[in-house]
DNA sequence: CGGTTGACAGCGT
DNA sequence: TACGCTGCCAACC
């Protein structure tokens, strides 16, 4: 994981020609891959309130699983745009994802600031600050 | 071309 | 109530 290395193999048909996403680019394809339709809707997350993994999944469409939308995370980094991805936890409402930013801690520090109270990597009242875009979108 | 991993979730035991 | 296995789709080796 994360290993940035650019795939100078198949390269997938054409390369990106130095679009938006670099090599996290699925399939490079088609634009509006699921990847931007997570983006799309994390942005859309309110200030002060967090979504679930799942809820994401359900949202964007029924095929999809809450993994993907992890890696789909993992691509928030290298989208031009800003993904609150602390806004996105899992259903236990843990920052699992905290590891993956540029430090541990700066996911917890970014919730907090909105507003949001975490203890111990777990965000506090979860189902108070829990947004579903299934719902409120 | 095939097997494994991954920021998870849901159901079964 | 707690722990374990399976399912999902895509990328990496």
């Amino acid at each position: 994981m994360a290993s940035p290395k650019k795939k100078n193999k198949s390269a997938t048909t054409k390369s990106n020609s130095g679009t938006k996403l670099k090599q996290l680019d699925p399939s490079g394809k088609n634009s509006a891959s699921f990847f931007e339709q997570v983006y799309d809707l994390v942005e859309q997350i309110p200030k002060g309130r967090v979504t679930t993994y799942g809820a994401i999944a359900r949202s964007l469409g029924s095929g999809l699983s809450a993994r993907m939308v992890g890696w789909a995370l993992n691509g928030s980094f290298l989208s031009d745009r800003n993904i609150p991805a602390q806004r996105v936890v899992n259903r236990n409402g843990q920052l699992s994802g905290k590891a993956h930013f540029p430090t541990p801690t700066r996911m917890q520090e970014l919730l907090e600031k909105e507003g949001i109270t975490v203890l111990n990597d777990t965000i506090q009242n979860f189902s108070n600050v829990f947004w579903d875009p299934a719902e409120e979108l």
